[in-house]
DNA sequence: ATAATCTAACTAACTGGTTAATTAACCATG
DNA sequence: CATGGTTAATTAACCAGTTAGTTAGATTAT
C-alpha cells in the first residue's frame, strides 16, 4: 500500500473534494470521512497533510480567492481607460465565478463568517485578496467620476453591489430554479445573465454620452 | 417545576434563541444546547414544541419569510403607479431586512441549501412566499415596461438584483466591515445603503422623463 | 384527577482527530 | 550493485468528546 499515487496528485484530490464538500454543506456541515471518501484517500492523509479541518477549509478558501485575485487583477492592471476597465472587472469577475461554480457558495459562506472569533484565515482572506481587489477598483471608480465619465457614486456601495449581482445569482441559484421553474445554470442562461449583469451596471455607473442614451439590452 | 412561564413565552423564547443560533452557524452548525440555553428552557422542551431539529429550523424560516411577505405585500397591493411601486417595494424590503438583521443570513443560507433532498421546508417557503413575491414584482415590471417608463429590462434578473443588493450588504457586513475599516451596520450607514440602492436601481431601471437625467447621488 | 408544561438524567450514534504499523522510494557506501 | 538504513506516503483500527434525541417522572392549573 505505501507511497503509490503520487503525492501531489493526492493532495489536489484532497483539495477538490474538499472544495465540494465545503461548497456543499459549510465548515460546520462537512464530514472529513466523506472528504476523504471522494478523494478515495484514507481519512488520515487529510491530517498528514493539513493539520486540521479548519486549515483544510484555509487551504480551499486560498485556492478560491486567489484564482479570483489574479484573474481580476489582470484587467485591472491593464491599460484601459476608466469606462472600459470597470466593465472589463465586471466581465472578468463573471466569468471566473461562472466557471469555477463552487466558488460563490464558498465565498458567500466565508463573507457570513467573518464574525468576532472564528476568523482564523478570514484576515488573511481579506488582506491578501479581497481588500486589494476593493481598493484598486475604488480608485478606478473615483478616475472616472472624476473625469466626468462616471455618476457620482459612492464606491463603498457600488464595488459591493457589483459583486452581490454576480455572486448571488450563483449561489441562490438553486432557489431561483424552483421559482422560475427552468435551470438558471445553462450556458445560455448565464451569457443572458452576465449581459444583464453588464447592462446594470453600465445604467447605474456611466453618465449618459450624448444624447442617445436610452439602448435597449 | 412543570408549568410556570406562560407557554407562548417558552415557544417565543426558542423561537427567538433558534433565529439567533441559526443565523449564527448554520443548520448544522447551530447547537440544540446553546438554543435551550439561550431560550433558558430545558432542551427537551424544543423537542415537546418542535419534533426536529430541522422542523424547528422551518418555523424560524416560516416567521422570518412570512413577515417579509406581509411587508412587501402591503406596498405591492397599493395603488400606485409603476416608478413609485416598484420604489417603494425596494425600500420596504429594505426596511424589512434591515429591522431584522438576522434574517438576511438567514434567507441566504436558505438560498444555498435549496438543492437536491434535503428541501424539506424549502419548497414550501418559495410556494407561499418568495414565488407570490416575485411573480408580483415581475408583474409590476412588465407594466412599466409597456407604459414606457421603464427600461425594456428582464424582470428574471432584475428582480432577484434588487433583493441581491439589499439582502448581500447584510449578509456580508462581517465582512465589509474588515475591508473599509468602519462599521456598516451603523443607522448612518445603514441610511446612507438604502439611498445608494434605491438610486442604483432607478437608474438602472427608468428610462430617463425628459432630457434632464444626470440627478446626483 | 387529568392534562398541559417542564426537567434531570440518560443514550445511541456520530465525528474529528490520533496512533501504530506498513510500504515504496531514495540514498549512501563498502 | 547489493545492502541496510532513512524518509515520505498511506492506511486500518481506534478513541474520546460531542450531539441530537429520549424517557420517565415532577409540577401546576383547572
Amino acid at each position: 500500500m505505501g507511497s503509490r499515487g503520487k503525492p501531489e496528485e493526492s493532495r489536489a484530490a484532497i483539495l477538490q473534494a474538499a472544495a465540494h464538500e465545503f461548497a456543499a454543506h459549510g465548515v460546520a456541515g462537512a464530514r472529513t470521512d466523506a472528504i476523504a471518501r471522494e478523494a478515495r484517500v484514507n481519512k488520515a492523509l487529510l491530517y498528514y497533510y493539513f493539520k486540521d479541518k479548519e486549515t483544510l477549509y484555509g487551504a480551499v478558501l486560498d485556492d478560491a480567492f486567489s484564482g479570483l485575485k489574479s484573474a481580476v487583477f489582470e484587467v485591472l492592471d491593464s491599460q484601459l481607460p476608466p469606462r472600459e476597465k470597470i466593465m472589463a472587472y465586471a466581465g472578468a469577475y463573471f466569468n471566473f465565478i461562472a466557471s469555477n461554480q463552487l466558488y460563490p457558495r464558498l465565498m458567500q459562506r466565508e463573507m457570513m463568517r467573518a464574525r468576532e472569533g472564528h476568523s482564523l484565515h478570514i484576515d488573511k482572506v481579506i488582506k491578501s485578496y479581497i481588500q486589494p481587489i476593493f481598493l484598486r477598483v475604488s480608485e478606478v471608480m473615483r478616475e472616472g467620476i472624476a473625469k466626468g465619465e462616471f455618476r457620482n457614486v459612492n464606491p463603498v456601495h457600488f464595488v459591493p453591489s457589483m459583486v452581490a449581482m454576480i455572486v448571488f445569482y450563483f449561489s441562490s441559484a438553486p432557489m431561483m430554479q424552483k421559482i422560475v421553474g427552468f435551470n438558471p445554470l445553462t450556458p445560455e442562461r448565464i451569457a443572458e445573465r452576465r449581459a444583464a449583469v453588464l447592462d446594470f451596471i453600465s445604467a447605474a455607473l456611466f453618465r449618459p454620452k450624448n444624447n442617445m442614451q436610452g439602448a435597449r439590452s
